[in-house]
RNA sequence: GUAGGCAUAGCUCAGUUGGUUAGAGCAUCAGAUUGUGGUUCUGAGGGUCGUGGGUUCGAGCCCCAUUGCUUACCCCA
């Protein structure tokens, strides 16, 4: 037989029954405090068209985006148009004529454009989330993929800091829910990062500021301070940056240190003040909040590469374990704006389940559990057993039993063997000596003992 | 886009300074056992050593190119 080297797309993953049960998992836990929370599913298409895509997220995030190649005689067309193909630089030109539809990047953006397009039907504020894969033609590496599950919950049209309390308890429980209970959820407000630009008077350089301090962690304050420089900045504000950078303590305590240090900010007042804000719903909502699970951490160094965020922003990192972040959310004033529906303020937060997924594997905190899928095996000896197995087949079916019967009326060997390998407890056996005397044998695969049953006796053992 | 690592059976990998017919474990199939799996024993099938070129009497091994995968950087879940 000519064989065909056969493998899937890098970055993209066969899902093995054992690895959905245990991606279910996942997604009904973070889906059930969802709905618990208020929140209702949607779902939107894989594709989106191009141009409701480009641009919104930067110019690395466009060059990320699958893009899908028209159909047809896309090559006629293009040369119809005035594409110059000796261009070093043309080929964004000719993408816009050979492609007009592309794979979604995120779950934001797409919802923003679901919003707007039917604003006429919805009851505003609107909770929604929607779990379902995103794509981005990045270079994988480790948690890092090119096909990718995000669980996102969103709410438009309420500028209430009580939903972006909600949503760190509904990190905190869900997480809590798989098991996971060594996590820091980190917060940061886009206004408190503003603030600092604008002492250090370059309000224009706050996304260089942000992507460079963001790396504390990764490179160091020596590697921080020199990106600062290749960035634009000088010697004199990096002695302003300093302090700020190096804030330390509790939360109560830096949000004090950056009230002085902003005192002259109104925009970064503002944002320490939702801060606080946060932190008193928090508090009255938990009673105390040390009482949550995860560590609340806030973290001016944190700055989501997501340019559109305006308030708070918000990071969940498993400890412990050496993967990116495990989700990630903040508030965006004008979600809708970019799509012609201004004044629209939306907050929301995403888990990336492809990444709980690793660390819970490398935790090993996925239960033992509901790995078991049919129940009942029954055995297949020859045409005459199988006639008499159908309709007990359809009755056990009948029970809410998965059930299965052997298709064929292979050796016993190997209709113990597909038992066995699919972890199956049970196995009926029906030969002719069970026809008979109408006494099926009931064999348990774990303690490997048999039981000759009437059909009652049978059934009773089996829902039990 | 930048830099490193790897590529040998379905899977995970050995393979000596280059030397006869390329191995193991797992998996698969068959038998020991014609009505009994998971343990055991025996046997079998399965390879263009990623691809193309070069060096050599001789290449899985050395050199060049190419493709794929992978790790890190940029960026991001």
């Amino acid at each position: 037989m000519a064989s065909i080297k056969t493998s899937v797309p890098k970055g993209t993953r066969d899902f093995s029954p054992v690895e959905m049960v245990k991606r279910n998992y996942i997604f009904d836990t973070i889906k059930t405090v969802f709905r618990k929370y208020g929140y209702q599913e949607i779902q939107t298409p894989s594709m989106e068209n191009l141009d409701t895509l480009t641009g919104k997220y930067g110019d690395e995030g466009d060059k990320l985006i699958f893009k899908i190649l028209n159909s047809g005689n896309f090559l006629n067309a293009a040369r119809k148009k005035d594409v110059d193909f000796t261009d070093e630089n043309g080929s964004a030109k000719l993408t816009s004529y050979i492609s007009e539809k592309a794979l979604r990047y995120d779950l934001t953006v797409p919802f923003a454009r679901y919003v707007v397009m039917h604003q006429n039907d919805i009851a505003f504020p609107f909770k929604r989330f929607q779990v379902q894969p995103v794509w981005r033609a990045d270079r994988p590496q480790k948690g890092r993929y090119r096909e990718f599950y995000q669980c996102d919950a969103d709410v438009v049209g309420s500028d209430s800091l009580l939903n972006e309390a909600e949503f760190i308890l509904i990190y905190d429980e869900a997480l809590c829910n798989l098991g996971l209970t060594d996590v820091t959820i980190k917060i940061n407000n886009r206004k408190i990062l503003s603030g600092i630009a604008e002492i250090i008077g370059k309000p224009e350089l706050i996304v260089d500021m942000t992507v460079a301090i963001d790396k504390l962690d990764k490179i160091g304050l020596d590697g921080v301070i020199n990106e600062l420089l290749e960035r634009g900045f000088t010697a004199s504000d990096i002695e302003k940056l300093k302090p700020v950078i190096l804030l330390e303590g509790t939360n109560e305590e830096k949000i004090a240190s950056l009230k002085a240090v902003l005192a002259v900010s109104a925009t970064g007042l503002k944002g320490i003040a939702e801060i606080e804000t946060i932190f008193k719903y928090l508090k009255d909502l938990t009673s105390q909040i040390s009482n949550l699970k995860s560590q609340i951490q806030l973290d001016i160094t944190l700055a989501r590469g997501l340019n559109y965020y305006t308030g708070a922003i918000f990071e969940v990192k498993a400890n412990g374990v050496s993967i990116g972040s495990i989700g990630g959310g903040g508030r965006y004033d004008d979600l809708t704006g970019m799509f012609g529906l201004k004044g629209l303020t939306g907050v929301g937060i995403s888990f990336g389940a492809d990444r709980i997924y690793d660390v819970m594997e490398e935790l090993q905190l996925f239960p033992e559990s509901a790995n078991e899928t049919t129940k009942v095996l029954i055995t297949n000896f020859d045409a005459e057993s199988e006639r008499y197995a159908l309709p007990l087949l359809t009755q056990l079916r009948s029970l809410q039993i998965a059930t299965e019967l052997y298709p064929a009326s292979a050796k016993l060997k190997k209709q113990m063997s597909y038992a066995d390998a699919k972890q199956i407890p049970f196995v009926i056996l029906i030969g002719s000596e069970e026809i008979q005397s109408g006494k099926l044998t009931l064999k348990n695969m774990k303690t490997g003992e048999q039981q000759q049953l009437d059909r009652e006796q049978l059934i009773q053992k089996l829902t039990d």
